[in-house]
DNA sequence: TATGAATGAGTCTTCATTCAT
DNA sequence: GATGAATGAAGACTCATTCAT
């Protein structure tokens, strides 16, 4: 378990990584918000980029976790899919600016850390493509190409950050049913 | 208009934009690309964030010129709307670079400069809305949130740079029509 | 009297310096090598500067004690000589990394601690010295500069961490007897 | 051929590497000693230890220039044995500095770049010990081995810039005799 | 038009040392 | 004795930009 130190710290750079970007956020800049000297910080952290590597690799894993746990329930798929807009938004929005971090920053890593992170988008990926399988094995859902399908999905998911103001009057909830119905209608069967 | 040398510069800047990522690009690694030295780059941009700052401008041009184009024409909204899809992934699949940059590293520019983007990025949002309104006014799609579609949409069109693979069997136009027979099942009226 | 704890981080630091270098090694590599906190350090030492201070102090004085002993031998001039090529050897490669920060790392002392271990070297050019004046006195040596001689000996002696390896055939003895008797060609009387 | 100011800087590192040692030089110190912004270094060099390969690599190449070119002239060998220690004293003592840095910081070198001085430094004993080879094979030295006899004559060369006062009565050449006389009579047959 | 020297502020990171616990 | 958090100065190096030639 992380010290609180620590998870301040990680807090900070997330804010500031959200607010300035990755690259034009300063360790000075997270040092000052955190009240520490530059130097102190490297006691909590190995590198700034190693700092974006731990943001974006829990920001991934609770996306993952989250839509996995869907996955295991036994519900028709259609209430699954639903709940799967619903698990993608509320991780979105329960705390956008680590979203934004994972969705915006990542590609500031390295070649080899990018690639862990990479990988685990894939796993999404995968994962809304078994729930679309899943539709397709038990008649609900149409032929279509899973894949491509799901990437239409979370390209409409993963976009919402870039307009949404949680001081509007739709929640996160709401705007997962206004998605999924458009997305449900476009491959049920009738 | 602009000199060749111009041209050849912005075009260095848009590969290594796109590679590197902004920030990580020095104007060193422009002008070696183009065989300059940095000093006499000057001669040709005022500034390393302008230069970011002309490539988005003319991306969001391009994409807006073609949207604009289509909602002229006198056709079905059905077809218009497929239209659009096509026009939009023909703009960003031939000059998958410049749009990369678009969507990934406008977020660098000033707050100013951000903000003109962004106006034009709003202006192109509202086309689309404009063909989905206009299938609402016809008849031909039923009721929905027109601006949320709009968005949805548009983070499916958008998110498609990072995994489309030119190499790959799906061009861009078979893309569209895929994407946007999703999107029409979802809003046609049955 | 040093704690053993005391003991074996000079140990520790012995290794380090000669291995990295004075400059190179960090506190935290010793405190590493001891398994002990960086802090903690500081209940035996009182500085970095210091350590190195005490290594070579101990060093240097390990070749005095050893010369001396031999200067107080009664024996004839030539097999004193000799002796001392043999002391000076075995000092060297008995503890060849204390030798090799002594003959190496010294100058990184500051200016005071470093004219303590130079004047300690100086005695230690003059033991030499009283060598060959010894020689001299007793008609064994022929006329020289005993100091330019002595220094041209110490030279040879020093030079040796450079290249020895202890794996090779040749033991310290061997060499000294080797060294020495090309310096007693050249200075003793025929 | 490197630019004036190339060689100022050189020079510059050459004095502050010498006085206050490689690792205690701060390129602030090296652009200061030249009247240049710290920045400003970095067109001429690509790094400080690149300035020290430079100078060290050129050091060593000075020496062996000079001791080839004695071993090509026709000249019997124990004149050749006396001028190579003049050649080594020269080289030494007319650009003290830049030999102390060779002799005292190579060892500040990355692997590989140490390992290509250390090459040079080998090149160098072997040229040495063709000269003792020379005198062996026509009879005029007697047998040792040649290697040891070379590494205790460089040992003792090597060692003049620890305690060689240049406004001591001690010419270096003066020095070379006295030094190629003790070994010239440690080596040659009777 | 093109150069390349120069700037100076800024980057991340390291490190010897101190000190309250 | 031992810890480990904290310091603050210093480290090498980068970079966008300017300007005299």
């Amino acid at each position: 378990m992380a010290s609180n130190k620590h998870e301040e710290i990680a807090q900070a750079a997330i804010r500031l990584f959200e607010k300035k970007g990755y690259h034009a956020t300063s360790v000075q800049d997270i040092a000052d918000e955190v009240g520490l000297q530059k130097g102190s910080l490297y006691h909590y952290i190995s590198s700034k980029e190693d700092l974006l590597m731990q943001i974006t690799h829990q920001a991934i894993n609770g996306f993952n976790r989250n839509l996995e746990k869907i996955m295991n329930l036994q519900l028709p798929v259609r209430e699954k899919f639903i709940l799967a807009f619903e698990s993608h938004l509320n991780s979105l929005t329960s705390n956008m600016s680590m979203a934004i971090v994972l969705l915006r920053e990542a590609f500031s890593l390295g070649e080899h850390q990018h690639s862990v992170i990479q990988q685990a988008t894939d796993q999404y990926l995968d994962l809304w493509c078994r729930i679309l399988d899943e539709g397709l094995a038990s008649g609900e859902f149409h032929h279509t190409n899973s894949r491509l399908t799901a990437l239409s999905i979370l390209g409409s998911l993963n976009w919402v950050y870039r307009w949404y103001d949680s001081n509007k009057r739709l929640s996160p909830n709401e705007l997962a049913r206004e998605f999924a119905n458009i997305f449900l209608r476009g491959i049920e069967r009738r």
